[in-house]
DNA sequence: CGATGTTATGTAATCGTTTACATTATTTTC
DNA sequence: GAAAATAATGTAAACGATTACATAACATCG
């Protein structure tokens, strides 16, 4: 640590006082040419670059957007990630990202970083919070919910039209002759689920198809789990296949090989989020792709807004488009 | 922000001074029973939550740690990941992700974090860094590196055997009865790729079988980039295949399935890292399985000890396993 | 009961910045 | 060339915590 130096140590070796250091480092006009030069200088020679800490706690500002997620290890959210970087750097802002493995305490201490001022605002991708806690929060610190949303809550998101695009995909299903679509999803609440569900509803009753429970699977959003449900089902009475994440997808397909049912001669099968795995498996999966860097740099635009009017609050579904493969035989 | 308090608050509602408030919160033994209470009691009412820009700057640590990734778009990053989260927190420090995409002035940026004190040691995962900029680097601030390190740096690190894992993955293919061995790898001169390389040709060499350098073919990590390469290979002279990571490992199964080649009854190819694809694709994909959590919580250890003395340095590897599968028919 | 030791609290300096305000240097104007 | 206006710099007070030191309250002891 011998080297790191304060602005004290820049002063006397400039030979000007603090002041003037700092007025040259956040670039204020009324600093003689000389001077700057002068003050330049002696930075570059003793390597000094400002404590964060002590320039934040005088400005009240951090400049930094926290990103909370479920985990990192999730392949859809990356470009998300990329498109909050790139529009937070844009203006100014860094990032930093945490995990909370969906543990309620480990989210707490992360939304925490914004009342103990060690960032500026949050944008969260999925929640363990309650409605409530949010709506309270919310109230209090500049937040944006990325990708899943809390119904209900007084909170900013921006999503994509769950119900839109899964109303598009059954509907296509429909298109090729499907009457029996199984729909796989997961039973946790979440609005993308809630949404797609409602969306798969829609198709059915705008297609004079008449809703069957029994054609509702649920599992988690994993391969192997998907696998197992789909070995386990009973019946096989359907002809086609909606899923809400590409990796239930494969599972199922998979499955269905097992079982000497071939996709797509069979069963047409759809993915949602057009991650790798729907490219690189054979057949390759049909898949729902959302507008993941948008959705970042949207989710960054909409928190700035929040950080300099926290009573703002804007609610933004994007767009999507399906990426036919070969799990539909177009 | 209207109810963010200050500890002058929290004094004046407790009717103490804010000394008195600093050490409740810090636990400090000398107060009375009666004044902790009431101290805390206050705190509660009105939601304190300390300013850490103050206390940071107060106590010149940050308790933080900051791991940077070339991109979280790394299934094989999410254990090491967890592995120092959770190592991390059994010691009271709070972790932070960023990415530098590879990009040198991004990386610079981040590292400047713990000169500017909103960080108190790095874990890095790859660096675009030469040796005299990380050693220059290391002997001012705690760093240490994870899976790749800067060969001839005086930098800690954490990482695989990857001489030895090479070398055993290689021996595996020959004790197969494989003989002409494509080494698939990738021309970066990242410390991982030189030791595999050795590692595969010390191999050879301990079978009697002469290295023939026809047999190296180079891509980038990814997928289409393997399918594209292997396609183009003039000839299949191979009977195997090591490659360096599992989606080169896919991607030249599914380049050889194109050529009419059978993975394994022809060729057998053998991946590394054993992320999901490996068991998700029919071959299935051999794997060498590195200790990832381990290698997280190592680091962990690593930083702390030169969080107290960064004249310290380790160098550290791990132990690892070949996970068979259908693409080694063994 | 007064001296002494211990425990509990308060006062004020400090961490490294930024910035309002005061002051000095320079330029403009007549 | 003096007065007025402007530009450049300096001084010192913040920001919100911790903590060395000072002091007050209480307990112990002979």
């Amino acid at each position: 640590m011998i080297d790191i130096h304060t602005i004290q140590d820049v002063a006397k070796r400039a030979g000007v006082s603090v002041a003037t250091v700092s007025r040259v480092l956040n670039k204020s006009n009324n600093v003689k040419k000389s001077t700057f030069d002068t003050v330049m200088e002696a930075v570059n020679e003793l390597g000094y670059t400002p404590n964060l800490m002590g320039r934040n706690l005088r400005k009240n500002e951090t400049k930094e957007i926290l990103i909370i997620v479920p985990t990192i290890m999730n392949t859809f959210l990356s470009k998300v990630v990329k498109g909050i970087e790139d529009t937070a750097h844009e203006n100014g802002y860094s990032v930093i990202i945490r995990n909370t493995y969906e543990d309620y305490t480990i989210e707490q201490n992360h939304i925490n970083m914004v009342k103990n001022k060690l960032s500026d605002g949050i944008i969260m991708v999925g929640s363990t919070l309650s409605k409530q806690e949010l709506d309270e929060i919310s109230a209090k610190i500049p937040i944006v919910q990325c990708s899943e949303y809390t119904i209900g809550a007084n909170v900013s998101y921006v999503t994509t039209d769950n119900f839109k695009a899964a109303y598009d995909a059954v509907s296509y299903l429909i298109a090729g002759g499907k009457r029996r679509i199984l729909h796989f999803t997961v039973d946790n609440g979440f609005s993308s689920s809630i949404a797609r569900l409602e969306g798969y509803k829609a198709a059915l009753a705008d297609n004079g198809i008449e809703f069957d429970k029994n054609l509702i699977e649920y599992g988690n959003y994993g391969y192997n789990n998907a696998v197992s449900v789909i070995k386990k089902r009973e019946k096989t009475d359907f002809d086609a296949v909606f899923a809400v994440s590409d990796r239930m997808a494969a599972g199922c397909i998979r499955a269905l090989e097992d079982r000497q049912i071939k996709v797509p001669d069979d069963v047409w099968v759809i993915g949602f989020d057009n991650i790798d795995i729907s490219y690189i498996l054979r057949p390759s999966i049909t898949s729902v792709a959302q507008k993941q860097y948008e959705m970042g740099k949207k989710a960054v635009q909409i928190l700035l807004e929040k950080i300099s009017d926290n009573s703002i609050n804007r609610k933004v579904m994007l767009g999507y488009k399906i990426v036919k493969r070969q799990s539909t035989a177009d």
